[in-house]
DNA sequence: CCAAGAAGGTATGGTCGCCAAACCTTTACC
DNA sequence: GGTAAAGGTTTGGCGACCATACCTTCTTGG
């Protein structure tokens, strides 16, 4: 085994690169993640670019560079002229690499973000039942949970994380829905890769749907562990699938 | 009520200011916050410059302005010639600001910190105690804990905060680590400021002792319980003390 | 039908962060 | 006293980022 010896891992972590993202990729990030989640969805125009970069707090050239390399990814298209804009486009089905090379460049980080999610999501669902929902909340989580059950082939994977950021907004703390965000981000390509299995997507909507339940019943504990055992579920699949 | 709608949030979170920070910001904060939460210790002597520059990936004369911030926050000393170096010297005991105070500069984000924390911590300790551990980190956590313990007035928060970084890192995943240490990072001022009063301090010893002896037994659900305890004084005494 | 307005697209020049490289100064040890 | 190992300093250059102004395309309303 690999020595995790506290302090050597403190070292590591503390003398390790400092990450330097500069304004251009980070507002590509924010962007394509965005769309990538479905947080922003097919069709939806952006605001002008000049107000954006106002809000994103970059000049209106960075900013459309930044939109220049989502176009040139095939997930936002612009339409000149009054009434234009810039407008996302649902991502393309690409064909997915094989899921071995996937696992094989994310390496060692496979493993820290099956951990982190396993540690934030259901954290994240017992948090969102602790609060008492307003009816627009439990219509709108209802909502999301239905396009994850009845979804068309190809949409099913948007639908799920739809749904995963949903209960995570719910909780209302804005730090614990980024780093959701983050690990979806960060597992996508992989949980993309998984063979469409019918029992699987069965199970699946199941494990949904109890989460749902408990959440909108107010029963934290219960929110959390169906939580647990959803994402175990989909770690073992991942696992399986890949050894 | 603040309109915490799903899609309202999401919004919100999308179009805000993307974070820009360069390398000098990101090295001091790297190493500010090492230093804060007791990851490096008073005396300890960081890497040569030239060394650490290429460790972090920035250009020699980016990491010593860096070194010249903590310098002038009184953070390291830097002695020259052969066998010199930049050492660390342990944060001074400011006088922390009232306590009202910073929860208004705070203002949201307390909030958001604590749900963060809630959710993490008790999840990092869990996880903690689902690894088999060497007798090496079996006995590294019980010194932290005895170093919790028994600490002279004034180093007690750093004890704590190593204490609670010490079972995260114990989890094996780094990004777990570095969202506490986050966190650890963002209430540490607040945390500083509360009155130290034998009652609480007494209690909270022994809920470290209980999360201790759960994880070094192997019981996530418990130690995963007894965090969700401590963590909730702790807020309580927080929310408590500010209103 | 045409002018106004709202959007994306282009061009320019300046500032600043960051870098590589070379060199200086201080100090401890042999 | 020389050598080596550290921090301290200087310089020139490149590229990211910005503010600003202007151009082009298209819709809409009078």
């Amino acid at each position: 085994m690999t020595a995790n010896n506290v302090e050597a891992l403190w070292a590591k972590t503390v003398f390790s690169p400092v990450p330097v993202r500069n304004a251009f990729e980070v507002t590509v990030e924010r962007l394509a993640q965005s769309i990538r989640l479905g947080v922003l969805v097919d069709g939806q125009r952006l605001p002008p670019e000049r107000e954006l970069a106002e809000t994103f707090g970059v000049s209106r050239v960075t900013l459309r560079e930044a939109i220049k390399g989502l176009r040139d990814a095939g997930l936002v298209e612009s339409r000149r002229g009054r009434g234009g804009g810039t407008f996302v486009m649902s991502p393309k089905v690409q064909r997915p690499r094989r899921a071995d090379q996937i696992s094989r460049s994310l390496g060692q980080s496979l493993d820290d973000a099956l951990d982190l999610r396993r540690v934030v999501e259901p954290g994240a669902a017992g948090l969102a039942a602790t609060r008492t929902l307003t009816a627009a909340d439990r219509a709108s989580l209802t909502r999301y949970l239905d396009a994850a059950t009845n979804c068309v082939a190809g949409t099913r994977r948007l639908a799920d994380s739809r749904l995963h950021l949903a209960i995570a907004a719910l909780g209302g703390s804005a730090s614990v829905t980024a780093v959701v965000a983050d690990v979806q981000m960060r597992l996508d390509e992989l949980l993309r890769a998984i063979p469409v299995i019918a029992a699987n997507i069965a199970h699946s909507n199941v494990q949904h749907a109890a989460i749902v339940d408990a959440i909108l019943s107010g029963q934290a504990d219960r929110a959390r562990i169906e939580m647990e055992e959803h994402i175990d579920g989909t770690a073992a699949l991942l696992r399986g699938f890949l050894s």
